[in-house]
DNA sequence: CTGAAAGCGCTAACAC
DNA sequence: GTGTTAGCGCTTTCAG
């Protein structure tokens, strides 16, 4: 069965071409009568227009890019889904693209998205990403972009974030509370904004209590592949002054420092108490319960993905980047219960 | 900074747009100096040829169309990742479609596939879909199809499937070799083939060892909302004869019984042991560890990409649907050992 | 080896 | 209210 196009549907009509679109998107400009007799004749024959030839005409592709480090962590699949119903909403087209954490891929994907593939762009950047170039460059096409979560620090464009500095100075000092005298932040790369900021609110409460023996060892880097990850936290927990509090920057560390933990026989949250930087969905039924400061997943998709509608749909309204700062919560669970608590 | 087109370049280079074209395309009819002149010109101008006029021209969109029931789920984030891999090592785009478990949805998702938007499509379906009037549509349309995990039993196309049927088979007996004398399964759907299988797989199990009481009680259909699922699962656990087994045939499913078994104070595996057809990857630290049924996910998704690839790039090769079955793993967990082994 | 011209399928000015 | 025409940006005969 071959597909029948406008001028074939025309000739079929003994109608014109322009007619016949007009009718179909339901033009003023045509009678009623024939809008009706178009519109059945194109339902009967299977009509739908090629986007291509609208994209190329219109110059509007319908279409998003959302650029993704990967798919395997849950905060992205329920990005993905947040953005997705936004698009869905709006009659848009979702491309996914994975950087895998890598630069030089996220740069290649950018460039793709910069020849009128996409009307707008939605990225959550590589850990390795520390030169802007490649976003400037689309930025310079006038292609509308969007961050979401993981967002550089000085880079002018808009941005849906989560309250990454003031979490991380929470874990801290909750930890603290519950009794810790030796915390310690994993951190899966220096360079990936969410992981310093979290950082750095973690070492900033760590060091105003006082407690810390070597502020130079507060944050560890697991940062390499998922093997080397592993080994890194399990020789910290063999080390001499193993730490007794772990906060995972995010999803992967928390289940790394479980499984070590559970390998090595370390009693969690007895010997390590855990907070983890997660929306794992099975936190509550880890062994223990993992306490989380559970991010905006969803929210945090559907506001970057309006914010980008806006400004592809209503480009004169934008006058500057806008930043949105969704807050995390923390949820409580026996990973980090002070030792008085212990059943 | 405006984009160039191809025919402001070859206005700059003083040749020929059809020249131009050629030498990008690195054509033997072009002399090698002219190529590597237009060749630099090109890199200098930033051009990228408009991949819609491209499209249009050739009737080619080097885009496939993958289409879930959802990203939430594990399995599929996986599936992604294997799909995405073929896809970027052969130069595709992919378009992601989730039609959440619906019918109508999925319907209207393969509308948007017949237009030339895409040059294939991989789906999994959804637990709603027992008609397939919308997929014969599309391959009456010539378009490519191919299925992964969830596939129509009766559809003549190109599939990935795993062996459910003697997985669940395999679980059953499991489940009574362990002690349990009253093992259920849990589906998500009485449509769903992947449930079906799953759920003959284990009642002929049952039926075999003649342990039944009543044979019409063995599976229980666990779908609707997250909360009436719930609710389902609290049900069957506060019933006179609850059971002492459980199959979970979906990853949703088997986080939401460790839910329910942890509020209601139902000890697994002493008092219910539990198997999921899951790939979890908190399967090993949940408590207790969870024995899964683990699918070969990635690997499905790349041989479906491949499958799907080898059709479009090789139409006349193509003669008749393949069917691929790849192995599901079991993965024995503390969640069903046998009453013995109890420390 | 290079260029002219047609046309992929559609939309939007502009005529009538 | 309907039709004619030009052209979005590219590739591909076909001529030279």
């Amino acid at each position: 069965m071959k597909r029948i196009n406008l001028k074939e549907l025309a000739n079929l009509l003994n109608l014109s071409t322009s007619s016949v679109s007009k009718a179909l998107r339901d033009s003023h400009e045509i009678s009623e009568e024939t809008k009706k007799k178009v519109r059945e004749f194109a339902v009967k024959h299977n009509y739908s227009p090629n986007p291509y030839a609208t994209s190329l005409r219109k110059k509007k592709s319908k279409t998003i890019a959302v650029i993704l480090p990967e798919v395997a962590d849950n905060y992205f699949s329920l990005a993905i889904n947040g953005i997705q119903k936004v698009a869905e909403a709006r009659g848009y087209h979702l491309l996914i693209y994975l950087s895998h954490e890598k630069y030089s891929i996220e740069k290649a994907v950018l460039e793709e998205c910069s020849n009128g593939r996409v009307d707008g762009v939605l990225i959550s950047i590589s850990s390795e990403t520390t030169d802007h170039s490649h976003l400037q460059k689309l930025v310079n096409e006038n292609i509308p972009l969007v961050f979401f979560d993981r967002a550089p620090e000085d880079f002018n464009a808009s941005k849906v974030i989560t309250n990454d500095y003031d979490c991380g100075y929470f874990t801290a000092m909750h930890l603290i509370e519950d009794g810790c005298t030796n915390p310690v932040f994993l951190s899966m790369s220096s360079a990936l904004p969410i992981c310093h900021r979290r950082a750095e609110g973690f070492k900033a409460a760590v060091l105003a209590t006082g407690i810390a023996s070597d502020p130079n060892k507060l944050v560890h880097y697991c940062d390499g592949t998922e093997e080397e990850s592993m080994k890194k936290i399990q020789e910290l927990f063999e080390s001499k002054n193993r730490p007794d509090g772990v906060v995972a920057s995010v999803e992967r560390l928390a289940i790394q420092t479980y499984m070590v933990a559970q390998e090595s026989e370390i009693n969690i949250p007895k010997e390590v108490k855990v907070i983890a930087f997660s929306t794992l969905e099975t936190a509550p039924i880890l062994n223990p319960p993992l306490s989380t400061i559970t991010q905006p997943a969803y929210d945090t998709g559907t506001k970057a993905a309006e914010l980008l509608f806006q400004r592809i749909e209503k480009p004169l309204q934008y006058t500057q980047p806008e930043c949105v700062v969704l807050p995390s919560i923390f949820m409580e669970r026996k990973s980090c219960i002070p030792k008085s608590h212990f059943s």
